[in-house]
DNA sequence: GAAAATCTGCCATCCAGATGACATTTGGAG
DNA sequence: CTCCAAATGTCATCTGGATGGCAGATTTTC
């Protein structure tokens, strides 16, 4: 299956001399497993990007029960909502393991907007693409069953995902996939014991691989 | 409650020179109700703005269920995402009644996202309003009870909306906005029922009025 | 290597909300 | 004014998935 662009890695996409500029104006930072990048309800002005590890960006509520909105890594942009509008953050970012970011500052980002047309195209490029995927998670989690949604988000992920890092294998826990159907761990669990016993997928601790994406496709499509 | 800004509405924000050259090169256009407007999975080079009536954004399944992800006003702009990234439309626009919209091109929206970056950064902004609500949508579907998101919906609406046009009293059927919330209409209706005997709501036929904003927002925050 | 923490599989129970079915009310079309 | 389609109120029943709980497996930490 083709990798398709998912937008979330758009510096990268930019013309050449744009993006050294960019690039060139970028300054690194790290952060340990577990640690915030971002918080919600604070206002930033900063673009980051990954250059290794993986960024988890949820919200959360005061019992604990938590949403997985994208799982970012290497190439992927992230943060550019508070960035662009100003207004408070409404989610939050944390490093599922060692990450290093680079960051693009609000000044930098200004400089570039003002001065390239290209810039401000895929950056609203990057933000239809947001857009677009919030539409399928919000259609398909009043519209689909649970079994539905885990096929397709699956299926989403391996093939290019949130981010644009195709991964084969999801390398992130059945907790981390429940939070992001909108569902219960045990609930996930059922339905991939099945799959793997139907050999449509394995399992193993803190991983996902996806043995027939075709198969799994058509659960997503509803059989 | 002061009216905020919910960037529907962008066009009419735009520095006046901007404002006057865009809508004098708007057409005019008329749709009556149930028309469609635009249909999911065409491509679209054109940019709506609605100058009456009202229009619904949804998704479809077969069997025939449907998410409402937006209702539009007067002033409200909308099918900016496939004219944006050229993609096919993600969802459904229909006219509720008879509409009359004005639409500006591919050519002179193209034109004028290069000429002036006070254009695109307004386009930025509304992009960026487009994902903030779908991340609120997201979450609360996933997070909170069917009466904590009627209750956060209808206040959401009341003042604002995802159209910018604030109605106190909320013109369409508990239908719509069960839609909206991803839940039936038997399961909306008792609870505005159960909010009517307590005085917070009032109801008429394709109508709900809302009594008491304070009230409805404590429940939307959860009691 | 031992202990602590995290992830996973599984289960019995419960419940919010879906389903399906009707009767009633309302507004619009002729 | 009458008829019909659409919107509403209500209920009895069913069910997908949540809850809570626990035991075994795996990884990490010291």
């Amino acid at each position: 299956m083709a990798k398709h662009n998912s937008g979330s890695n758009w510096i990268n996409e930019l013309p050449d001399d744009i993006r050294d500029i960019a690039m060139s104006r970028m300054s690194m930072s790290r952060f340990g497993k577990g640690e915030v990048i971002y918080r919600e309800g604070q206002v930033y002005t900063t673009l980051w990007q990954v250059v290794s590890g993986a960024v988890r960006v949820t919200n959360q509520t005061e019992e604990g029960k938590e949403v997985v909105f994208a799982i970012f890594g290497p190439g992927d942009c992230f943060g550019e909502i508070s960035l662009v509008d100003g207004l408070p953050a409404a989610n939050t970012a944390t490093a599922m393991d060692t990450v290093e970011l680079a960051q693009l500052s609000k000044v930098v980002f200004d400089e570039l907007f003002l001065e390239y047309p290209e810039f401000a195209r895929q950056l609203a490029q990057l933000l239809c693409g947001r857009v677009r995927h919030l539409l399928n998670f919000y259609s398909d989690v009043t519209l689909r069953p649970l079994e539905q949604r885990i096929a397709s988000r699956i299926c989403y992920i391996s093939s290019g995902g949130v981010g644009g890092s195709a991964m084969p294998t999801l390398e992130f826990t059945q907790q981390d996939l429940a939070a992001m159907v909108g569902a219960t761990r045990q609930a996930v669990s059922k339905v991939l014991n099945q799959w793997r016993g139907d050999g449509i997928i394995a399992l193993e601790y803190g991983r996902i691989s996806v043995l027939s994406e075709e198969r799994l496709q058509r659960i997503a499509d509803g059989d």
